[in-house]
DNA sequence: ACGGATAAACGTGCACAAACGGGCATTCAA
DNA sequence: TTGAATGCCCGTTTGTGCACGTTTATCCGT
């Protein structure tokens, strides 16, 4: 195979990942022509990332699996509840919020304070779940084609759905944020829905752990103009910051 | 069998305990060409981890003990696990199913072969998260207004939404069954929603635990002649399926 | 029905190879 | 020059199979 840069590197390994379900280590070494310790390193970084578990001899796909999915909840728990509990400040009473899929908005529709009067609307079926709990959210779910990787709703029949309501504030969920402040996300669908909604909100929110400004996955969600707000944590590079807020969006930062 | 990493291996066994109930030690060691000391000590982990119930020979799916799983289903749990696995049966492959909210539809939902490729429909978020666990399936999700009490999307957004699809097979929920075998429900809007979705299957299919012939609910659902197949315990008074029998419905019973 | 014989399954300790992580040197481009 | 990316070395960890003594289920003769 033609030697390739380690971005460009990453990305084919995920594809497979997500193609198989699973990568080996000396298998990806042999085919990229790299060691096996190069291949270690990007796997390393790839599953601190949230991008893969890394399992003994390779890693594996983060699946619809619950005991990834918690997993993937559980490594970053405490500082998506941190970011979450300054989220849910956004949220004024008796307004429509979209919630869309992702653990760190699950972690957001968890935290909406149980005496908060809100219309609240979701494609993700977890995140309903969770809204159900809360007494005084009407809740509002987005029907169309399940996507296990995003874990929500997609597609023609989604869009149509969403075009029925117009939300006050939408908390949109990322996959990376590029150097220039761009959203990105891993699925075509996703991207597309996720575009919709961003543009038929009035405010458009996202919140990100510092993760997600370590990766670029390849369908363009938002450039920096086209949300208002974005919630992450204080230890990011303020140098990565800098376009975010150049392009007159709001910065947060929350946590320990 | 290709190689599998130890995780990859764990997780297939968990699969065959969950499909088939238990595992034979010497099976899986040649199955994954591996000695049976390691299936074995994969066994004793995964006991250890409280998945399974280790036995001479092999191993158990948990069965008399309590899963986190169990709970969310409720109090009749093994009761409506034992009508699940029967009701599964009438799902043909390719087919487009729906699946009404309710705990009996969740554990249909659960009871899934994950090997049966299907289109699976819900107004339910528990029991689309359910369904994304399989992976064959493709999975619809119905929105509209999310009613606490049925636990599914009901009102004019989730009929419309319905509108869209014509299921093969439907199972619809129930709160209560009259003496004359009819169904009725607890919310008005809960009432309307499974009527239409009725109407617009080709078959209705009802589970329903031996304690629904004890209530009647106040808002009509559908006559006895207006579904085509009751799923229920062995030791449901006889006379009171008399009327759903005559009205040209197949009767189902199982359980232990 | 009972108790002992027998073979299968079990667990533990051990050995070995593969995989791992940290440290260090090298390369190369900014 | 500096910093990132990579390869190599080496001590450590992990997964696995084998050997050996123990436990358990099943069968069979009384």
């Amino acid at each position: 195979m033609t030697d390739l840069m380690v971005q460009e590197r990453q990305v084919e390994i995920l594809r497979r990942l997500r193609q198989d379900g699973r990568v080996v280590a000396a298998t990806l070494a042999s085919l990229f022509g790299v060691s096996e310790d190069t291949i270690r390193r990007d796997l390393r970084d790839m599953a601190t990332a949230g991008l893969c578990e890394r399992v003994y001899g390779g890693a594996l796909a983060i699946g619809p699996g619950r005991t990834t999915l918690k997993h993937r909840i559980g490594v970053a728990a405490e500082r998506k509840k941190a970011l979450a509990v300054a989220a849910v400040s956004l949220v004024p009473a008796q307004c429509l919020v979209y919630f869309d899929a992702g653990s760190t908005n699950l972690a957001i529709a968890e935290a909406l304070p149980e005496d908060l009067a809100v219309a609240a609307a979701t494609n993700s079926p977890a995140i309903a779940l969770a809204l159900q709990e809360k007494p005084l959210a009407e809740v509002i779910l987005i029907g169309g084609s399940l996507d296990r990787v995003a874990g929500g709703s997609v597609g023609a029949r989604a869009i149509e759905a969403m075009a029925q309501i117009r939300p006050d504030l939408c908390f949109i969920g990322t996959c990376g944020i590029d150097p220039d402040g761009a959203l990105s996300a891993f699925g075509l669908e996703d991207a597309a829905f996720k575009q919709f909604v961003a543009a038929r909100s009035r405010k458009v929110a996202v919140a990100a752990t510092r993760e997600k400004f370590e990766v670029s996955a390849p369908y363009a969600v938002a450039a920096a103009d086209q949300y208002h707000c974005l919630l992450t944590e204080p230890d990011v590079d303020p140098v990565r910051l800098r376009p975010v807020r150049d392009a007159g969006c709001e910065i947060i930062l929350a946590g320990m």
